[in-house]
DNA sequence: TAGTTAAAAGGACAATTGTCTCAAATTCCT
DNA sequence: AGGAATTTGAGACAATTGTCCTTTTAACTA
C-alpha cells in the first residue's frame, strides 16, 4: 500500500549532493497538487525525498482506482520515460511533498552511463511487477472482508492514515462496502 | 492477453547466431510442462521463440490467476533474476514451445555491458507494469460483461482459443459466470 | 465403436457487493 | 460561535457473482 525505496532515495540524494551542473532539483507540492496528470507530457523523473503521494487511474466510470501510495525513495516518470509515452496515471500529493526532479535527459544519460543507477532502475521496475502481479491475483481471488484483513496486517493504522473514500478506491469497492466489511469485522472481535 | 514482444526476439535471435561460447541455448517444453514453479529458484532468463506460455499464480483459495498469455518474444525470469528472489509465478507451457534459455550469469554480463540489450529489457519492464496498471484498475473498476466485451474487442477469437477454464481463470471469475454471461451478451446481439 | 473421461452448459439458490438515499458527525471557514 | 460543506454511517433494495449440483456434449482410448 505505502511503497518505499530506501536505497533508491539513498543513492539520489548522494547525486543530488554531487549537485554537477544543477541537474537535479527539489521541488515542493502541497496536498492536492498533481505532478504527474493522465494523459499528459511527463518531462521530468521524480524521487520522493519526503512525504506522500498517490498514483492512480481514473476509469471511465467515473471511478479513481489507486494503484499505490508512493512515500520516501518511490519513483514515478520513469515507466513514461522509458517507454517515451504519455503518461497513463496520475500522481497527486497527498501530504506535503518534497521530490527530487530528474531532467529526461539526465535521466537517461544516468541510465546509460551510470551502472548502480541503471541497476537501481531495474530493481525497482522489477519490484513494481512483482507486488502489482501479487496484489492483482489476490484482488481478483478473495472477497472484501479477506482485502481488509491483509491490509490491517500489513498497515495496522491504514484506517487512521486515509479518509474511507481513499482506502476504498485503493481496494476497488465502495465506501458502503468498506463500511460494512468493518462492521462485520468488528462484531467478529478481528478488527478495532 | 496474449503478450508478444518483436523487438526483443530479433535482438535476442541476433545474439543466439552470434553462437559465442553457447550462452544462449534452445530449449523446447510440450503442453502443461512448468518451465518456472512458483516459489522455486530460477536459473535461467527465458525469451520465447516459439509457441504460447500461460504466467499465473495459485492462491490460498486454490484459484489459479493468470496474470498474462505469452507469445512470441516475451521474457520470463528477468524480474526473478533482476531481484535475487525466488519465483512468485508459475510458467506453464500453453501450446508446444520453443524458447531461448540465457544463463543468469550472462544474463547479468549482458544487462552490464551491452546498452542495447539493457534498453531493451528496461522497455520490457516498463511495458509490463504499464499493461498491469492498466488492466488491474479495469478489472476493479468493471462488471464482468465489459471485461469480456473488452476481452473480445481485443481478442475476437479469444474463446476458439482457449478453454473456458482458462479464460475464466484469467478474468478472475468462475466459469459458471463467464458463461452466464456470454449468454446475456449473445442475447443482446454483442457476440456471436 | 463402445466405454470412459473431460469439458461445457445451465438450474436453483446463497452470498457478496453496489446503488440510492438520508441522517448524524465532523471539519472548516470568517 | 454559527452556518456551510465535507465526511462518515447505515437502511432498504437491486444487481452481480459464486456455490453446488446435474445434464449434455465432446473428446479420447482401448
Amino acid at each position: 500500500m505505502i511503497r518505499i525505496n530506501k536505497e533508491l532515495l539513498n543513492y539520489v540524494n548522494h547525486l543530488y549532493q554531487l549537485g554537477t551542473e544543477g541537474n537535479i532539483i527539489e521541488q515542493t507540492f502541497e496536498p492536492t497538487e498533481q505532478i504527474i496528470k493522465s494523459g499528459q507530457n511527463v518531462f521530468s523523473v521524480y524521487v520522493i525525498k519526503s512525504g506522500m503521494a498517490k498514483c492512480y487511474l481514473t476509469e471511465d466510470t467515473g471511478n479513481d482506482f489507486i494503484q499505490e501510495f508512493f512515500a520516501e525513495g518511490e519513483i514515478f516518470g520513469e515507466i513514461e520515460a522509458i517507454r517515451e509515452d504519455i503518461s497513463f496515471c496520475t500522481i497527486e500529493a497527498s501530504s506535503p511533498l518534497v521530490l527530487y526532479k530528474i531532467p529526461l535527459a539526465y535521466f537517461n544519460e544516468l541510465l546509460l552511463k551510470n551502472n548502480v543507477f541503471n541497476r537501481l532502475i531495474l530493481k525497482a521496475l522489477a519490484n513494481k511487477i512483482n507486488y502489482k502481479a501479487i496484489r492483482h491475483s489476490y484482488n481478483q481471488s478473495h472477497p472484501v472482508e479477506s482485502k481488509l484483513l491483509r491490509l490491517k496486517a500489513n498497515f495496522p493504522d491504514f484506517n487512521k492514515l486515509l479518509p474511507k473514500q481513499e482506502i476504498a478506491n485503493y481496494l476497488g469497492i465502495t465506501v458502503r462496502s468498506l463500511n460494512r466489511t468493518l462492521n462485520d469485522l468488528k462484531a467478529k472481535g478481528l478488527i478495532s
